[in-house]
DNA sequence: TATACCGTAACACTATTTGTTACGCTGTGG
DNA sequence: CCACAGCGTAACAAATAGTGTTACGGTATA
């Protein structure tokens, strides 16, 4: 099954970015993500796009965000990175006239729109201050262990 | 973005050889499908080892369903063709023990789990009867249009 | 026994994501 | 003013998953 990651790894970032405060290069991000600066630059263009972050090029530059984490939902970083919708519908486009094919599409349409209302309500939920003080208490909790 | 196929592609066999009656040869399925014959035993052999259809070889054999549409819902397919999850959140693995990826995986998770119920109940609400049912009334339709 | 089916393995083709290299542009510090 | 550290982007390789295709073997029936 299909496995972006990509919501993961840049939610992973920012909080990090968040939480630390500074600016972060490609270079520094890539080895968070054990992955390579150009594609670090390739998916952070698209939260640049949204306002999330910026980027300055030059010495000294990198990347940054553009307000606290407690006003980026993870709803937020999803439509940076992919759109409107999240999940597509997996319809069949053998016979577009064939009245059973419409109707059997019909109802995964639905079935899909209902999923994706579910996950969008969860991610606006979701800021990402929060999931930063999640980490900071699993941090503090495994210390003591 | 992914499109998987198999289970509207499925669900429309199904529900003509629902509507038809009778049995259906590989080759017929994959002229309905645009596939050839191959693909269709494939995929067909997933539904029989779920019970929902049985085949037959030999001269005058082909696949048949063990039972009536109105007892075979779209979550019964989904089930034959996948499994019991439908959706995967897309999580990160890049350092498992980081707690900011631990805590953006255990969100997202938990937001997937909401679509993944909400599409669990939508496809058991439908059962291929009703796709039928559909289908048969927009064909109406259209005729008198 | 010939034929019309399914069962299955093996391989090519395609599309998508990810990784990698290369090169150009820009701003800063010496 | 120039070397360097950073981003921007194109181009291409690699891995993965689904799909299409060929080939060959098994089986039931006329």
């Amino acid at each position: 099954m299909r496995q972006d990651g990509r919501l993961a790894r840049m939610i992973h970032v920012l909080v990090h970015m968040g939480l630390l405060g500074g600016r972060e290069t490609s270079e520094r991000i890539a080895q968070m993500l054990n992955t390579n600066p150009v594609v670090v630059r390739r998916t952070m263009a698209s939260l640049r796009q949204h306002g999330i972050v910026e980027s300055e090029g030059g010495r000294g530059g990198g990347w940054s965000l553009t307000r606290p984490l407690s006003e980026i939902t993870i709803l937020d970083v999803q439509r940076a990175l992919q759109g409107e919708t999240i999940l597509d519908a997996p319809l069949s486009n053998d016979h577009p006239s064939c009245p059973v094919e419409r109707a059997a599409n019909d109802k995964l349409q639905l079935a899909y729109q209902s999923a994706e209302q579910a996950l969008q309500r969860e991610f606006q939920k979701v800021t990402l201050a929060e999931v930063g003080e999640i980490a900071m208490a699993t941090a503090q909790a495994e210390k003591r262990a």
